[in-house]
DNA sequence: TTGTATGCGTTATCAA
DNA sequence: TTGATAACGCATACAA
């Protein structure tokens, strides 16, 4: 009984049952070669003295894996993140690797700190949303490796890749409106200089271009991060720049659009960009597309990785769908109601 | 720059700076007592080699810590347990602690499975939303490692447990349906085994009994786990046992019961257990408790621990409190509107 | 200011 | 079938 304050190793157990350190080892591992009554005895000793093998001294002399996942993501509470990560675990898990995600709330100090605190730690493969502009530092610390990016692709450096067609949804939803006769359509999006915000500016742009429509700068409002400052930012529009549209680039600024929309009563179109619970009740026209997508061809590229696929680097495309639900077709100068 | 496919360690970096692997430790972990130009040349070394130090190999030799912290959730997609994960998250990175999350989606065996792989990973400490109805093999398997409970209690031991409170917030949206004249009020939670789901529907009776109402046991429905499965058991309520009102006992349940509620088109009042996004918008009532606040507390009470607190286990209770939006003060008979 | 030797808990090598 | 011994990469005690 008497459990030390100190954990008993494989030496205490070898002891305690009478055989030799790696007789315990064999015994742990399933090695053949093992008298049944001596594997016995080592599994009692085990028992009594509620071993448990020690997996950092296990991957230190195993030497190559440590059996992780490490998973840099901007937030948890994200629903787009956290179903990301959701996938990243179940493919994980499969795999027998645990997952250690961390989020870096888009600063790119801390996405570098946790990145060398995951290769410090030795994970066995990294996928990583990347926050900063610039990643040919990331690719130079994780030699040996396997770096996949998620949702955005890295500054400055080839590899393996995993993307929502941003230009192509943005320029689905927009053409939509246009198509519905709406001809000045707000844009809001994260900050400008995001990438995945100026992808979908850019389709945003194509869509206006191949109908011929000219865009209103004072339409175009990038730079807001959450949903509260998107609210105030489309309250505002609506209020001085009188859009009949909205296209909003991701889902906090949906959320924070429905609000403002809300509290004016105007009958004004909008499409967001990424779906939503209960969209559905809200009749909110979205471009949707499977976030989870992003987690499962990640991990699938980075285990390929692992598995020594030393081809060029992927790029994957997830596509889009717009979900028509209400919200999408009002029509210009329509009354409120329906 | 012929980075070798191994990675180099403080052997390597001592010998490319000519010096001894303990100046290298000194100059690693910022000791004091190294010349300044020794310690340039190993800063040289370092950078030329792109040495990290393995963290791994750290923490055996340190012998105590990992710098890692568990935390076994049911679901990272669900909104009320990623925003846990963040408020475990941002402590454990104040404490410079990294956090390993799983999920094990209300199995027992991926529970223990999850658990054990933590505790031999040697985690600095344990949280826990225990699936299991026993946990006397955890606190045995954990001997050493802190373990909080949060948002159930372990089964048959004494531990640090951080909850909500539910028997408090049910009666009290319960009491406020009563209140509104309601006297056939529909329960529909969660399995009626987990402890979450039964603490919920004592709260109900509680309420019922407190105002003298008989409880009519065709409107207590608990087991539906997910959305869709409380959407459909939720149209069979309204289109057979005609409750007035309903409380849902979770956000999956309640987000169901919006969905069958519009679906039907009656007026039927709704009071949810756990608030969520854009509840606002859809005028739900529910009853509202900060789920980041289990994960603050349960990490407090875990580095308590950690920093030698060894008083009795403690138990933590997160207050509710009933936020009205419309639809928990619909009136019996009232018309479809508002 | 710098270096040598030893050990953390495990697995691998080789011999008995 | 079993065991003695070295080694993984680092930190700690102690010496120089």
């Amino acid at each position: 009984m008497a459990l030390s304050a100190t954990r008993p190793t494989m030496r205490d157990v070898a002891q305690r049952a009478g055989v030799s350190l790696k007789t315990v080892s064999r015994v742990i591992n399933d090695e053949p070669g093992v008298a049944t009554d001596t594997a016995a005895k080592v599994g009692d000793a085990i028992a009594e003295l509620g071993f448990q093998r020690n997996d950092l001294a296990r991957s230190l002399r195993h030497g190559r894996s440590s059996m992780t996942l490490g998973l840099i993501i901007e937030d948890v509470a994200n629903p787009f993140y956290s179903a990301m990560a959701q996938a990243v675990e179940t493919a994980a898990r499969e795999r027998g690797l645990m997952l250690i995600t961390a989020s870096c709330e888009e600063d790119p100090a801390r996405e570098r700190e946790m990145v060398t605190a995951l290769l410090r730690r030795r994970v066995d493969a990294l996928l990583v949303v990347p926050a900063g502009p610039d990643h040919r530092w990331l690719k130079d610390a994780a030699v040996g490796t396997p770096v996949v990016f998620l949702d955005r692709p890295p500054g400055d450096v080839e590899a393996d890749t995993v993307l929502i067609d941003n230009v192509g949804g943005a320029r689905q939803a927009v053409e939509h409106l246009i198509a519905q006769g709406h001809e000045r359509i707000a844009y809001v999006s994260d900050a400008g200089n995001l990438w995945t915000a100026s992808e979908r500016l850019n389709g945003y742009r194509q869509a206006h271009e191949a109908a011929g429509l000219p865009i209103d700068d004072a339409l175009v409002r990038p730079g807001t991060h959450r949903a509260e400052e998107a609210e105030a930012v489309v309250a505002s529009l609506l209020a001085n720049e009188r859009p009949t549209a909205l296209f909003s680039a991701n889902n906090r600024n949906t959320v924070g659009a429905l609000r403002a929309l809300r509290a004016t009563g105007q009958a004004t179109a909008l499409v967001g960009f990424d779906d939503f619970e209960l969209a559905d009740l809200l009749g909110a026209t979205v471009v949707r597309f499977e976030p989870a997508a992003l987690g499962r061809h990640g991990s699938a590229l980075a285990f390929a990785r692992l598995d020594g696929d030393d081809g060029p680097p992927q790029r994957i495309v997830i596509p889009t769908e717009l979900v028509r639900r209400g919200s999408g077709e009002v029509r210009p100068g329509a009354e409120v109601g329906s």
